[in-house]
DNA sequence: ATGAAAGCGCTAACAG
DNA sequence: CTGTTAGCGCTTTCAT
């Protein structure tokens, strides 16, 4: 029923370690022969079984991405580009959902561990202690986490966080707040440490509160003490955060941009869509998700020998209509 | 270096087929060997090897999910559930893109027909040609679309449709315009049947106009026509297209919901947080890419017999802000 | 350039 | 209940 290359090897009158070499080595293959072989092949629509390669090679030409959440806005765009660089290297990718359950994700790379050649983690929760140990099975590329020894994709959310605390005082605002996202995620910490910076920086007064929820509600829940507090520029986690935010500080009358200043992060496909258009921080997910497979990819071809690499990517503030003169 | 079945063998001091025993059909061993194997097993960190598994059952326990556009926020609620389930059955999945392209849709699940039990099609392109001839190799789901012989989840937008028909007549809305999907949807056929009937029983008047592209340009494209045309309800192929309309009626001071009411499709994130908040149709994906893994794998076991199932899921009108009366 | 043969890690009869 | 023995489909020396 399933053809295999005993089948083709029959049919073409060579020897299957030729048709092997045909489709794994070809140069290694007279011209003429090679051509044969392939005509038969696809005459029979043959097909390579990549688990039957991966039992001699130790190469599964699988990928493991895990994330937090695939329905956060954030990750989609990642896993998009993640996936099309990995098909351009003739890799496929299982996608995992951790639902920002560490267990689940030590879980989950463990099961991985035997069917790919390497492991993808965005914005991984796991304990430092269980990567040191899951590293010596698999190949890893950290995405948005610090985790020394790791190769590593940052995308520099500090660049922004300075940018947007700047174009918030240069609109004359004084009072800024930042909304933090949740405890040990990098994001937040960088954020955290780049708009106390700039807030020294320019001059303005920053109150940082948290952990908030990375979501609407985690913004929703925060509105009446943004409101209170008397700041009028925000900077928010994430789009959501903001987008949460604007919501709650609507219901209760102030109005943004006209009393309050709002600025997300990922720029992401609500806020584009939002109304106003969210001023918020670009996220370069897709270049992330790109690079992080080639250098995945790298970590593998090298074997153990491979340097961990730290790349960070550029943030940039996008000017929309969420943030006005104070 | 990898741990493989010979070394819990030696270790325990039974025969590497009782091991596998102990994992594969865990009865059939002696408790206390079965406990001492597994103990073994734990110490030294031993895992199956899923390929090699693979090999000699002919089940990878692998499942391919194939969609147009991961980055479309129809999608990742769908994935998200589809591969919960599949973990829960002890499956992984491949996760792939086809950019909305047949070419590539056709490509990628050849590529998974070796290594994968079953491939789950979301809202597929593909000619009925082709997939009658791939359908032999490997058994599929499909996901909003119609196709003969084939295990089908549908999302019964008709329903949704239907019932935002009425509720705009009910507003009082006589002129009624539905902005359709790309050519070859089946959702957006069902819409346009649905719409067309429901428009004669409640006595208003139906124009439909597209194909449209199911993105935000789409709805953007379509503003000047709809504002022209003086319906004063829209129902669009999806949310997307509807906060597109929205944005391009508000440019031209047409007001939403005061001159127009506008519903959406999917209930998505964005439509969630739009303001106003997106009156919309409910599809339930998540249940949607639950069951298919389901069906899915009902068809995996059952082999070559399985009967073509039809599942039908309910979908609602869920009324927010963007609908008001004429 | 091609053939022969061993074996990747595991399961599945078949014995015992 | 456990051991023995063939492979699953493919790659990879080693010969030729």
């Amino acid at each position: 029923m399933t053809v295999t290359i005993r089948d083709v090897a029959r049919a073409s009158g060579v020897h299957v370690s030729t048709v092997s070499r045909t489709f794994s080595a070809p140069h290694l293959v007279n011209v003429d022969t090679r051509n044969r072989v392939l005509a038969v092949a696809e005459g029979l629509g043959y097909r390579p079984n990549r688990a039957a390669r991966a039992l001699t090679t130790g190469r599964t030409h699988n990928l493991g991405l895990i994330v937090a959440d695939i329905a956060n806005p954030f990750f989609p765009p990642l896993i998009k580009a993640a996936q099309a660089q990995a098909r351009e290297r003739d890799y496929h990718v299982f996608v995992a959902d951790t639902d920002e359950d560490p267990l689940l994700e030590q879980e989950l790379i463990e099961t991985f561990v035997k069917q790919v050649d390497g492991v993808l983690l965005c914005s991984p929760r796991l304990s430092n202690r269980v990567i040191e140990r899951l590293r010596a099975q698999v190949p890893f590329v950290v995405v948005n986490r610090r985790l020394k020894g790791l190769t590593t994709v940052l995308m520099d959310v500090g660049q922004g966080a300075r940018a947007a605390v700047a174009h918030l005082a240069e609109l004359g605002h004084r009072k800024i707040a930042l909304l933090a996202g949740p405890h040990g995620s990098w994001t937040s910490d960088e954020m955290h440490a780049a708009a106390t910076a700039a807030a020294i920086e320019f001059g303005v007064d920053l109150t940082v509160s948290g952990p908030n929820e990375p979501t609407e509600q985690g913004g929703l829940a925060a509105a009446a003490a943004i409101a209170a507090s008397g700041a009028t520029g925000v900077l928010c986690y994430n789009d959501l955060v903001a987008l949460g935010l604007i919501e709650g500080l609507d219901a209760r009358g102030v109005r943004v941009p006209g009393d309050v200043s709002v600025i997300g992060v990922d720029d992401s496909l609500p806020g584009r869509l939002n109304r106003p258009k969210l001023t918020t921080i670009t996220m370069p997910t897709a270049a992330a998700g790109r690079m992080a497979v080639d250098l995945l990819l790298a970590a593998v071809g090298a074997g153990e020998l491979g340097t961990p690499t730290l790349a960070r990517l550029e943030t940039n503030l996008v000017i929309r209509e969420s943030t006005a003169p104070r």
